[in-house]
DNA sequence: GCAAAAGTGTTGGCACTACACCCATGA
DNA sequence: TCATGGGTGTAGTGCCAACACTTTTGC
């Protein structure tokens, strides 16, 4: 536990996953490696923690560095630090999970990526180091995550019809949901706010809702349990 | 993302949350340290990670190495990057969660930790670095878990009357439970095999179960969801 | 026979599931 | 008027919570 006895050290990195979802179904955002390893090869964004760096900054410094994105929702999903993940030396990485409202951000290359794009999420390509693992995991974070956190609503623009909403927990799930049952269950968590909006387009309009972050922390701090 | 761009790297630890459970409550394993800074605090067991050595592998070794400790259950929790949180300078620490039944294990002190000891949740001491934030950390992570991880059976002997069981789940829940629904729910869950064994000691003898293993990695994979 | 802890059933309410038809709009 | 998607109610079932007394043992 002292510079005394010091190794030599592993190398830190920060990675994230960043979800988007569209009519395509969920997506993953990538960008091509520029330089050695792995050259060329499609990876998650992502790079070293510095030196008096806190690895929530570290991770969002990236993010926007490679790609031009703000997420408005970030946290930490595990560490992963097996010796060999990287062929340069033992690299540990800090993996993040990220989502968010796909047309709100127009995602662009920079620095060392030279592209960066969404892809949807069972069809990636052959990603670098263990990234594939990385976004595995992420995924069963968002699974898992979204049956008990409001968290499905980071992904979806302010304002959105009901059926967006479940189109969303259908993808995610992998499952139908019947639509009469999650009406009943959304609206009786008194979460969502009516708006007059309506959708336009074809078929019927459908009204359009916002979450209430301020009712769901209140409740929260009351010992709620939001679970879908 | 290449060593051509490296920057002064963070150092890079293992801490690990051992909780045990007897009469007394929940408690957590501290060691107290040897060298400074904090001499003489009590803090998490762990260290630094070697170059080329897994965090697990890390984990493990320094619970042998620190109290003599092989968890029969250790998972990675979270890992903690604040820069200010070691003053020696910029050092990760990736924080590990075990379980162990207190009775199996005698804690011996080793290495630079000059004494190791369980001690009572809710009366630890003073902790050195931000181990009390990884603590409430590790707690929020068993009290989540036990809800839908049969993981509570780390903390027993191997074969426990279920009053023993319920005492678990009133004292990491923090509220009571009752004896006949929970009886019902565990037993009608099938995971829990009668043996021929009673308690002895004051009251009527009760019967000792076992948790089997095998069962449940069955249910699981069958999609069976634990959860109590 | 008394103290201590184990063991045992029933009932009511609530939440979830399954399920099919009509409505409003734009083309 | 037709195609498209939005919006609505009910009945059955299963799970969970609440609740009090009897049994077995050691002293």
């Amino acid at each position: 536990m002292a510079f005394e006895y010091e190794y030599a050290r592993p190398a830190l990195t920060v990675d994230c996953v960043v979800f988007g979802i569209d009519e395509r179904g969920l997506e993953v955002l990538l960008i091509r490696r520029g330089l050695s390893p792995y050259k060329g090869r499609w990876a998650l964004p992502g790079g070293y923690v510095r030196e008096g760096e806190s690895l929530d900054h570290a991770a969002a410094r990236e993010l926007e560095e490679e790609a031009g994105l703000q997420p408005r929702y970030l946290e930490q999903l595990y560490t992963f630090g097996e010796p060999k993940r990287d062929p340069r030396g033992h690299t540990v990485s800090v993996a993040y999970f990220a989502l968010v409202n796909i047309r709100d951000h127009s995602v662009r290359a920079a620095t060392d990526a030279s592209d960066a794009r969404f892809f949807v999420e069972d069809e990636l390509p052959k990603l670098a180091f263990d990234h594939a693992s990385i976004v595995a995991r992420a995924k069963e974070r968002l699974q898992g995550k979204l049956r008990y956190r409001p968290i499905g609503f980071e992904l979806l623009p302010d304002a959105f019809p009901l059926s967006q909403l479940r189109h969303l927990y259908e993808t995610v799930r992998g499952e139908e949901i019947d639509k009469r049952n999650f009406r009943k269950k959304i609206l009786s968590l008194d979460l969502l706010v009516e708006t007059d909006e309506r959708t336009t387009g074809p078929g019927r309009p459908a009204r359009l809702y916002r979450f209430d972050r301020g009712r769901y922390q209140e409740l929260e701090e009351r010992g709620f349990d939001f679970s879908l």
